[in-house]
RNA sequence: GCCCUCAUAGUCCAAUCGGUAGAGACAGCCGACUUAAAAUCGGUCCAGUGUGGGUUCGAGUCCCACUGGGGGCACCA
């Protein structure tokens, strides 16, 4: 902390002097804590919380780094910040670790923790760290089991027999949003589909307020990632019909359509092959037929039966259904084109205006009606069904309509004659949380052959793993290795007191980092989920920093169970992530890091090398945030060497601290004054690329300052070289700690007030004036910024060569003014 | 097939309202310092904005079409 008098020996920047001096000081300063009682307005910025999987690595330096430049700088700005972190710590890999090395997941899993969380420290990110929770410790997953049971009282939480994603080598059901173009998206196995009992999350029942509540989100959240929600939600609006089926006592088909235009072109009906449907339909003579085709079925993977090219195929259940209007027969086929968990798992089939249907069609010899006239090919002929819009034909009940009329018409007749009404359809599925795997927070059920489905009694939770499995005795099995654990398993039922048994699955981890945001505030509370009232305060998060590909799953379950806790009353905001910034991934040489294609970079020995902050500024500097970083085409040798430039313009300074810097260099402090004001905006845009660029700006302008200008005494180098390390703070908190001191002032720069920029330092004594002639740059003028337009243009017009344009040109038609920039001179 | 997004020097990237295409950096080249090199300092070269139209006095910026890259959805009735 000298003072640095211009006779000391010169120092050299070191990085690991520096860092080996400032990260015990803020620790034990308590530099980022969070005082509750801290009177100052809140922010709160968090970073998705990451998964221990080994030591950190490139991505998670870029993520964290550009995450913590925004919770810097509102504490600059004077907010109170809580800027928490946490790890994700349940899951399969730690179950897989465990499997191999014979050991319980808890080992790989904290182990992996330790070495991340010694590895944040080292990477500086302003975090206050008493607020660290692991959605492993049975004191978080009391309350997860606690929130499953809020949504079971509330009928959001079911079990249901139906056939999911299952996947073969993980050994465990997938939800939709983990079924990847039909593979499973952890280890890319092609998924199957397997009959189970599973517990689910009725999330469609908030499909409607997750797509409107989107409207709040919009522009503070990246567009692609509203699209995808929207798009996986996919809301499509047309008509439920109800057809008749003929027997004595058939249920009719109730089908959903988006085109109940068409109507008079149905002419056989489709029901899903794998769905009861199928089975409570078919005739005794076609029953076998069916089975064995369900059979079929079955070994088919997803990615086959997806194929786009593939034959069509089915059985027809011996059965007719009767047209709601023209009262015609139509055959009943089940097939495997038809969904059974969209809609109500069956279709009409309309083959002139819908392709599959045509196929359909073609392939069983099913007739075509052609019920709307697009001026197109006969589809029967062509093959190629003709869903466009058109005009109605055919169709006596709104002959001649074009089709969006036709379609209100054809909901108008279904209401009447009760056969219909118009309906809203979704893509969205209910989410499929039970898992078949140890390393998770046990579903916090007990089922009795007396009672049925027991809630666990609240003060009988947390439902805790036991410790003492490991090994092969997590080895999957098709059910949870829970189930073959008898203690565990066995449990007096809490109704009515006899024998009864847990339930063995376990939640997906997307509970579990569904809600952890809110835990943030009070991870240690034994007493309630989180404190309503101060979740009010802190939330909604005002800035999310994480990786596009939660676009989906994490963002879109932390959503539904934000609203379900407002329904609860538990918080009053409707949306958790008031901002969003999804930052890019960092590549090598024009691809994603992988083991296979060996450009893997190891982060720690960038770090050995180059030190923290110059790979902190790499990732901020390379790129605007969102975009992604490919480490081949940056430089972090080249951030190392200005950052050493930056350092040595503090230790240069010779001014004491506290000077005033009015009286010192106009032409550095009108940079310093510009620099802040251009990084204040910048800051608010996520420009945090730019914002370094600036930095570099003002530094360059210092270094000419000392070197050929008014010296390294004048008051304005410590004004830039002070403001300089306040911005640097935000990116390189090592180097910009090391040159506060340097400066005299006192640590931490993290906790230093942001500068004001003084308005008349920005007015330029004069400006450019650009002249051009039809558009076209001619000649320019220096003028005062508060020029009159009338003078300006009187100045312009006198300019000689312009004078010359004129006479060569023809006539001035008009001229445009932009005082004090601009002047064009229109000729004829 | 539908939707989102991007395209500016050799490279990574800037460019409030439509108003001088360049803030910053990497790489290159030249010079100063040095016995030499490194480090450092200074200087310098480099594009008319993917293509074609349109609006405008004026377009990198707004509109339309296309091309190319990235991403999402897709047998969803």
């Amino acid at each position: 902390m000298s003072e640095t008098p211009a006779t000391a020996e010169k120092q050299t920047y070191d990085f690991r002097r520096i860092e080996e001096r400032w990260q015990p000081f803020w620790e034990q300063d308590g530099t980022f804590e969070v005082d509750p009682d801290d009177p100052r307005p809140k922010k709160y910025v968090c970073d998705m919380f990451p998964y221990p999987s080994g030591d950190l690595h490139m991505g998670h330096a870029e993520a964290f780094a550009i995450g913590d430049v925004p919770a810097r700088y509102a504490r600059l700005r004077g907010y109170n910040v809580l800027h928490p972190i946490g790890w994700d710590s349940f899951g399969l890999p730690a179950e897989n670790a465990a499997i191999k090395n014979n050991a319980h997941p808890a080992e790989w899993t904290y182990s992996n923790i330790e070495t991340q969380a010694a590895s944040f420290k080292r990477y500086a990110i302003s975090t206050d760290w008493s607020t660290r929770l692991h959605t492993s410790d049975p004191v978080y997953y009391r309350w997860t089991q606690w929130l499953f049971l809020q949504l079971y009282n509330r009928g959001l939480a079911y079990r249901k027999n139906s056939p999911v994603n299952w996947c073969p080598s993980c050994q465990t059901v997938l939800a939709n949003e983990q079924v990847v173009e039909g593979a499973c998206e952890r280890c890319g196995t092609p998924v199957t589909k397997r009959a189970l009992n599973q517990w689910y999350f009725k999330i469609t029942d908030y499909a409607d307020r997750l797509l409107d509540d989107m409207d709040q989100l919009q522009g503070a959240w990246p567009d692609r990632v509203l699209a995808m929600q929207r798009n996986w939600i996919g809301r499509s609006t047309g008509a439920s019909v109800s057809f008749a089926v003929e027997g004595d006592d058939a249920e009719p088909i109730s089908v959903f359509t988006t085109r109940p235009d068409t109507l008079y072109g149905v002419t056989f009906m489709v029901v899903a092959a794998d769905a009861d449907l199928a089975v409570q339909l078919v005739t005794e003579t076609k029953r076998a037929e069916l089975e064995t085709y369900r059979e079929g079925l079955k070994t088919v993977s997803e990615i086959d039966r997806q194929s786009a090219d593939r034959k069509r195929t089915g059985v027809f259940l011996g059965r007719y259904a009767v047209h709601a209007l023209t009262g015609e027969k139509l055959p009943i086929w089940a097939s495997d084109y038809v969904l059974a968990d969209y809609g109500t798992g069956a279709v009409m089939g309309v083959p002139a205006h819908d392709q599959r249907d045509l196929e359909f069609a073609r392939a069983m010899d099913l007739n075509v009606n052609v019920v709307v006239d697009t001026g197109e090919e006969d589809p029967a002929t062509s093959g190629v069904a003709t869903a466009g819009d058109g005009i109605a034909i055919n169709s006596p009940k709104w002959q001649g309509l074009a089709k969006d009329e036709a379609i209100t018409r054809a909901i108008e007749v279904l209401e009447h004659d009760d056969a219909g009404t118009a309906k809203v359809n979704y893509r969205l599925r209910d989410w499929l949380l039970s898992r078949q795997r140890f390393w998770g927070a046990p579903i916090p059920i007990i089922h009795c052959r007396d009672c049925g489905e027991v809630p666990v009694p609240d003060d009988q939770l947390p439902v805790t793993l036991p410790t003492d499995m490991r090994g092969e005795q997590l080895a999957p099995k098709g059910q949870s290795p829970l189930a073959s654990n008898e203690d565990w398993v066995s449990v007096d039922c809490p109704a009515c007191g006899k024998p009864a048994t847990r339930d063995t699955d376990t939640m997906d981890t997307f509970v579990d980092s569904s809600w952890y945001y809110l835990r943030y505030i009070a991870p240690h509370s034994t007493e309630e989920i989180f404190p309503t009232e101060q979740v009010n305060q802190w939330l909604p998060v005002e800035q999310y920093v994480g990786g596009v590909e939660h676009a989906i799953l994490h963002l879109l379950y932390s959503r539904f169970i934000t609203k379900v806790l407002h329904d609860l009353e538990l918080v009053n905001f409707t949306e958790p992530f008031s901002a969003l910034l999804n930052q890019g991934q960092v590549l090598n040489g024009g691809r994603a890091m992988s083991k296979s294609l060996g450009n893997g970079v190891d982060l720690g020995e960038q770090l050995d090398t180059y030190g923290v902050d110059a790979v902190r500024l790499t990732m901020i500097f390379a790129s605007p945030p969102e975009d992604d970083v490919d480490w081949a085409d940056v430089s972090p040798s080249g951030s190392a060497k200005f950052l050493a430039r930056a350092w040595r313009i503090a230790q240069d300074v010779t001014s004491r601290a506290g000077t005033d810097p009015s009286q010192g260099a106009q032409q550095l402090r009108r940079v310093t004054h510009r620099v802040i004001a251009d990084v204040q905006g910048l800051l608010e845009d996520q420009k945090y690329n730019v914002v370094i660029a600036r930095v570099m700006e003002l530094i360059n302008a210092a270094r000419k300052e000392i070197d050929s200008g008014a010296g390294p005494a004048d008051p304005a180098v410590r004004e830039a070289a002070e403001t300089a390390a306040q911005i640097l703070s935000l990116a390189a908190p090592y180097t910009a700690e090391d040159m506060w001191a340097m400066l005299g002032r006192q640590s931490s720069v993290a906790n230093s007030v942001w500068p004001d920029y003084d308005e008349a330092l920005l007015v330029q004594e004069t400006i450019t004036a650009v002249v051009q002639v039809k558009g076209k740059l001619r000649d320019k003028l220096e003028v005062s910024p508060d020029i009159s337009e009338a003078e300006l243009e009187a100045q312009a017009l006198a300019l000689p060569k312009i004078q010359k344009y004129i006479d060569d040109d023809g006539p001035v038609r008009k001229v445009i003014v932009k005082a004090p920039k601009l002047v064009n001179v229109v000729t004829s």
